[in-house]
DNA sequence: CAACGAAGTTAGTAAAGTCTAACTTTGTTC
DNA sequence: GAACAAAGTTAGACTTTACTAACTTCGTTG
């Protein structure tokens, strides 16, 4: 059993599972260093000790991958950073925009007692309050349903938003601000051919415009009334 | 503003508060170094280091004291580590022996809010699951209702568990087993003079032997029927 | 296929926090 | 008041996590 991982190895396993579920599960040492605002040597180095710990593939010069060893791990952290997210907003009352911050660090806590209890009053959620969802206690990512970002939505179609793809504080508020949240319903009249602003129907109340940086964030799905 | 504490320095600064109430405030390297599991010169330079930032008073070869920056820095330290104590217990169905453990790490989170949140939650409890007073937002530390250990009760008196002075889960697993709880009324029977060990009543109920190093945790008031 | 830029690595350094071994100071005891 | 033990410090080293500067490798492009 190996001891504890320190809060940094365990955020650094936590990124390249963020950074290697878009693809192949190949990260290359650059985007490994930018996701955690370190250099890239820096990055080479706990490489090589991630390397040295079976958490991680690594061959010089060759993109990284997490073993299953790492995969594990890393599920387990992503876990408890997203039990923490649910329990702040629904146990504690914070607001979606809040919860991030104050999860990246309790979800270093080690114990295993504390993150259960906190599952089991919620009644075992299965997603965080972003939409993303919650890794079982064996380190196993649920697949996640199918959904794409508002931007690819061709006009007409009218979907629900599952899941929002970011944690910065002020897109969430702003979000809350236009009245949208997880399943509320949203309909894309329009699409702007020059910047690519979309025009949306919030729920059945007002439109609203968004960015396509906005747009990008905002995964939806077939919802509402199947139109 | 200096930079949020480390978790190592909040631990150190905590140790100097607890190992400093019981006295003048001065604490000695020796004490200090024991109470952290860490050698003497670890103990030496982080002093070298808290005096540096003006949280510790230091002499060569004299004993430490906190300053008032100092002690209010640990006083938030561990208002944070008895507030979540107590919404452990209150709000996360924990037993009072479980919670040290846990708390011992999540009072290391820098996030203002989310303790305020646990003391509005919590009605702003004045005291942890232990009976030991929670200080204030500005790191006051309330003054402690007068009590003494149970070993120095008078047989014959009747007493109530204001406190419990250790976090050993051992230690509070047994006094619930033995049906002793915070606010419980003990009546001293008899103190064997061979030990020290005490007879003690259990509120109405049934009668219990506690060994003086249990009784010597254990702080009582004047209580029950003020006999 | 030579060259160039991007990606990755090596080398050397630093701060925080820890250790052991050896030394100094303090205070107490005869 | 000399000696000794306890308390405290200095010196030197190690690990983790970080940095910058300089070098190597890879892949693409003219």
């Amino acid at each position: 059993m190996p001891p504890v991982p320190s809060p940094t190895t365990e955020n650094y396993l936590k990124a390249l599972l963020a950074l290697g579920s878009d693809g192949a599960g190949e990260v290359s040492v650059t985007a490994l260093a930018e996701a955690l605002g370190v250099s890239k040597p820096t990055a080479t180095a706990m490489a090589k000790s991630l390397a040295a710990r079976g958490l991680v593939r690594r061959e010089r010069y060759r993109p990284l991958s997490l073993t299953a060893a790492g995969r594990d791990a890393a599920a387990r952290v992503v876990r408890k950073h997203r039990l923490t997210e649910m329990f702040l907003v629904q146990h504690m009352g914070f607001g979606w925009e809040e919860v991030h911050a104050i999860a990246e660090q309790v979800e270093h806590v080690d114990s295993p007692r504390f993150f259960a209890r906190m599952d089991e009053l919620m009644g075992f959620p299965t997603h965080d309050p972003h939409g993303s969802p919650i890794p079982t206690p064996e380190g196993e990512l649920p697949a996640v349903a199918a959904h794409q970002p508002l931007t690819e939505v061709v006009p007409g179609r009218r979907v629900r938003l599952s899941a929002v793809a970011a944690e910065d504080e002020t897109l969430l508020t702003l979000l809350t601000r236009k009245g949208i949240a997880l399943g509320t319903d949203l309909e894309v009249l329009e699409r702007e051919p020059f910047d690519g602003s979309l025009r949306v129907r919030i729920g059945a109340g007002r439109e609203e415009v968004v960015t396509p940086s906005v747009g990008r964030c905002l995964l939806v799905a077939d919802g509402g009334d199947g139109s």
